[in-house]
RNA sequence: GGCCCUAUCGUCUAACGGUUAGGACAUCGGCUUUUCAAGCCGGUAAUCCGGGUUCGAUUCCCGGUAGGGUCACCA
């Protein structure tokens, strides 16, 4: 291979990465390591308004937990540093500059309250609103203090897809967007491209949402005269009831929650790689680790349709890779999760091959409390923290079990108590 | 609304013109278990609809339908 693969992963830090966002990373990076090449991150910090402060620390953990590490990034540096865009800003200046030359980028002269007058006017004409429609003919001279927009000459752009195949959109998408904003940021539109020429990209993986905006981006490429990455456009990945683009607002977790929840790393790592890939041709194996996921890798086998969130079989996937782990590892795990308060009991849970999440909702449920006080147990009243008698009972015949597992407790007047009620009740 | 994308069991998917349409999760049943799990065995369950192309379409083409994305000085 004449070339060395380039991915990146270019998260905005405006807040905490979910599994789409991570997902992203994940099939990026899995590219760049199944082609021995460099992996880098990248912080799309160009929209002042809306960062969140601690983000990029919280990102550089969440990557970390799932073992996915970069070869160059804001934390390690890199030949291409810097790797905040808000430091890089020199760049596009130069850039915009050489597209202002060639005559192929104007200052904006409208201020926010003309522009929306414009798209009100379109909208209530029924027509479609386009920036180029308004071009002023005779453009000030770009002083920094205006927007810089991109004129664009709208025809029918054409592209290839590494996932999708051919594509292509008509003018009527081709608009005179903003490289450059009147704070002199640049726009994510403008910024990437600069970004990913300068840091040698090959590969540029997103989810489908950038399809629409690609007939622009081309135009910029086409104004540059440079070649365009690969695009490796991936599905989204949908909530776990609806039919939309899994999002913030309709419950998609911080990815570092599950690691809170008891979620192995290489659990998750599983689960998200199998979202919306699979190693196709009949291998039907499910639970792999992260090495095996990066010698299978590929991208023909991304799908093309959007894939559901299912935690339930995030959970089996869980349960897998804790079978694979060993006995001491595992109940050590397990120690974490219900605390040394409940320290005698780790082999027990060990034993049944519970998942540390499952322990962890017996300490919440207040079962475990409940055993240490099992022989306290009001045979009258048979009630366990307002559950019902079934369930009281479910709690008993489940406790007993333990007990008897522990040789150095006098368990056997409860026992057959709680049988006794047992086997009456079943009547 | 314009433009674009997508479409196999409930869910995730295999199949790259010829299979009894395979696997996994979930579900249901059985075995095992002093309870509950786990484990083992088995069952139910799918090619969105309509046209083509072809000896033969899940697969290729066209149309429809449905779902999704996008139309920012956000990324």
């Amino acid at each position: 291979m004449a070339y060395k693969v380039v991915t990146r992963f270019a998260p905005s830090p405006t807040g905490f990465l979910h599994v789409g966002g991570v997902r992203t990373a994940l099939f990026a990076w899995l590219w760049a390591r199944k082609n021995k090449g460099t992996f880098i991150l990248r912080i799309e910090d160009t929209d002042k308004k809306r960062e969140v402060e601690g983000s990029v620390d919280h990102i550089v953990g969440s990557l970390k937990w799932l073992g996915i590490d970069w070869d160059e990034g804001p934390d390690i540096g890199g030949k291409n540093a810097p790797y905040k865009q808000s430091e890089r800003l020199d760049s596009y200046k130069k850039y915009a500059n050489i597209l202002v030359e060639k005559g192929l980028a104007y200052a904006d002269p409208y201020s926010p309250e003309e522009l929306q007058n414009f798209r009100k006017k379109a909208e209530e004409e029924k027509k479609p609103f386009l920036f180029r429609d308004h071009r002023p003919e005779n453009p000030a001279i770009w002083d920094d203090t205006k927007p810089l927009r991109l004129k664009t000459s709208p025809k029918r752009y054409k592209w290839h897809d590494v996932v999708r195949g051919e594509l292509e959109a008509g003018p009527e998408v081709v608009d005179d967007f903003i490289l450059i904003k009147s704070d002199g940021y640049p726009t994510y539109n403008f910024a990437h491209i600069i970004d990913d020429l300068l840091m040698n990209v090959t590969h540029i993986f997103r989810a489908d949402e950038f399809i629409s905006s690609t007939p622009n981006y081309l135009a910029l490429y086409e104004a540059l005269e440079i070649e365009h990455p690969e695009f490796v456009t991936l599905p989204p990945i949908l909530g776990e009831a609806g039919t939309k683009k899994l999002g913030k607002r309709d419950g998609a977790k911080d990815i570092l929650d599950y690691e809170k929840e008891g979620y192995l790393a290489e659990a998750m790592l599983n689960f998200l790689a199998f979202i919306g890939w699979n190693p196709g041709s009949g291998d039907n194996r499910e639970i792999l680790t992260k090495d095996e996921i990066i010698n299978s890798f590929s991208l023909e086998h991304i799908q093309k349709a959007g894939a559901r969130f299912n935690e339930e079989k995030l959970d089996w996937i869980n349960k897998e890779h804790i079978k694979l782990l060993s006995p001491d590892i595992i109940e050590k795990n397990i120690l974490d999760v219900i605390g040394e308060k409940y320290k005698k009991l780790v082999h027990l849970i060990a034993d049944r091959i519970m998942t540390w999440n499952d322990a962890k909702k017996m300490v919440e449920s207040g079962e475990l409390d409940f055993f240490f006080d099992a022989q306290k147990v009001d045979k009258e009243k048979l009630n366990y923290k307002g559950c019902s008698r079934d369930k009281t009972l479910e709690h008993l015949k489940n406790i007993v079990k333990i007990l008897e597992n522990i040789s150095d407790w006098n368990t056997e007047n409860i026992k057959i108590e709680v049988m006794a009620y047992a086997d009456k009740s079943e009547k």
